[in-house]
DNA sequence: ACAAATTATGTCGCGCGCGATATAATATAC
DNA sequence: GTATATTATATCGCGCGCGACATAATTTGT
């Protein structure tokens, strides 16, 4: 009779521990990368820069699964720190193209030690945390 | 030569990818919850209390896994919409107790039809999504 | 009994992350 | 060629979620 409750329980939710998770991983990266000034999601940025050098807003978008107004003050201040230039791409002037300047490019040098201070710390076993992983990216990647 | 570089790509982090799905999960729960007139800390912290009628902050911080200051101010808008009468302990007036108030469990009926309206998406096959909470409360449970 | 430690909660300031809406540049239609 | 649609980004306002710090109630040590 009450069964369709069950579906308000807590333990019964994905989005709660995920959510519950992610705010747990957050407060572990934090206190890391407070010594190499950055944020998670400059954090997060500064990987994708490390990889490609140059990126325009558009794809960071994509790439960070992230909306564009929350990166436009983001980035302002990754640029106020000196770590990338932000500047509009000639041919079509909507967009903006980002890149690494030298202080950023050195930056991967200290940001090393974040996920190598982590990999020590084996939350979960090489099998499940593969397992793990690719879960995520088919949520990440379905269509809904 | 580079190796340890490889740390530093977005798709080897854990942190990347637990992050995007509880963005992406959100951004799909807060239409349904808009119909309720609940975010989602307030939907959470409803759950709770549709199950235990009552509880002290202590024990809801432990069971949302968050932190006591994160849920001062939301648990004022739960009380200024009604659903949540917030009190102290007389034999320890440290402690706040939330109720649910009549109109809070009458809540219940209309909040049944947020996880109703989702259950027909199957993002992953039952046998995934099993594997995938537990390693969830795997990590929310682990010592790190 | 009372000073010091502990516990539970509150205040403050910051950085998101988003939807809604606005604006500017480019593309399309006719 | 010019009105209209589309695209990329920006602005605004809100609700977190947290660390750092402050405060009040209770417990502990002696």
């Amino acid at each position: 009779m009450n069964d369709e409750y069950e579906l308000l329980l807590l333990e019964n939710q994905v989005c709660f521990p995920t959510y519950a998770v992610a705010n747990k991983i957050l407060r572990r990266y934090q206190p890391l990368l407070k010594k190499i000034n950055l944020t998670y999601t400059q954090y997060i940025t500064m990987m994708v820069l490390w990889e490609k050098e140059e990126v325009n807003e558009k794809d960071l978008v994509k790439a960070l699964y992230l909306k564009a107004n929350t990166l436009t003050n983001m980035l302002r201040k990754l640029e106020q720190k000196g770590y990338i230039e932000i500047g509009r791409d000639e041919n079509d002037k909507r967009n903006i193209i980002i890149s690494l300047t030298d202080e950023g490019r050195y930056l991967k040098e200290k940001a090393i030690n974040v996920p190598k201070a982590l990999a020590d710390e084996h939350w979960l076993t090489d099998e499940e945390f593969k397992t793990y992983k690719s879960l995520l990216y088919k949520l990440l990647k379905g269509d809904w």
